[in-house]
DNA sequence: TGTTTATATTGCAATATTACGATCTATTGT
DNA sequence: ACAATAGATCGTAATATTGCAATATAAACA
């Protein structure tokens, strides 16, 4: 236990809890909306940014880039990165599509 | 250490990240998605619908009526759940806003 | 080659999460 | 009052996550 339990979920499911758990943290959102904010691809000025230490930093990279949603391309002793501008729009669509439903008030709630 | 860092974010991105974190489980997906199909509210038939012991759901439910995300009002016995239709619109407006900046395409990624 | 610079990885330690069996609580029906 | 039913809570065990210091790696430059 404190494994999550996936097996008996549809896989659309368990695609998009990984990307909503990659997003699930202040560091990872943060990282996310500057990326999203600045566009261009920056590289590790992220550490100045966040009031997390680099070695931290870097995990947190790690774990959107594992989650595909940044990329990230070396330049010499620096890595840019960048939102998976793809993938973004796939989640995008998924959400959306969770969204899509309206919610009615409903009268026992 | 295994507490998340939450001082030197911004209150807005603590708030979207409580209610991210609610929906990054796929029981707590799956009890959202119930919920907004049959929109009328039901009660702990959710127990057969997951593949999870009824204490495992139980908590699930408790976390997603902290984050907000969805009501419970008792009827007799049982507990009626549904989307907290207030919030939920919240939640679409505040990822509405998070993937509203278009991502361009960049050369180095 | 040696040094600097930027980033990644490792190795902890602390805390959080997940899951389930057992148990408690509260209401309904007999 | 007593049993049945629906949920919540507790206790516990296993695993995951988070964060940082220390260290490793790898490229650029003297």
């Amino acid at each position: 236990m404190g494994t999550t339990k996936s097996t008996g979920f549809s896989k659309k499911q368990n695609d998009l809890v990984i990307v909503l758990r990659a997003m699930a943290h202040p560091a990872r959102l943060a990282i996310i909306q500057h990326l999203l904010k600045v566009n261009s691809c920056i590289g590790g000025e992220l550490v100045d940014e966040l009031p997390l230490a680099q070695p931290t930093v870097s995990r947190h990279l790690k774990e959107l880039k594992d989650a595909g949603i940044i990329k990230g391309t070396i330049d010499g002793v620096k890595v840019n990165y960048c939102i998976n501008s793809k993938k973004w729009n796939l989640i995008r669509e998924q959400l959306d599509q969770l969204f899509a439903t309206s919610v009615k008030d409903n009268d026992c709630c």
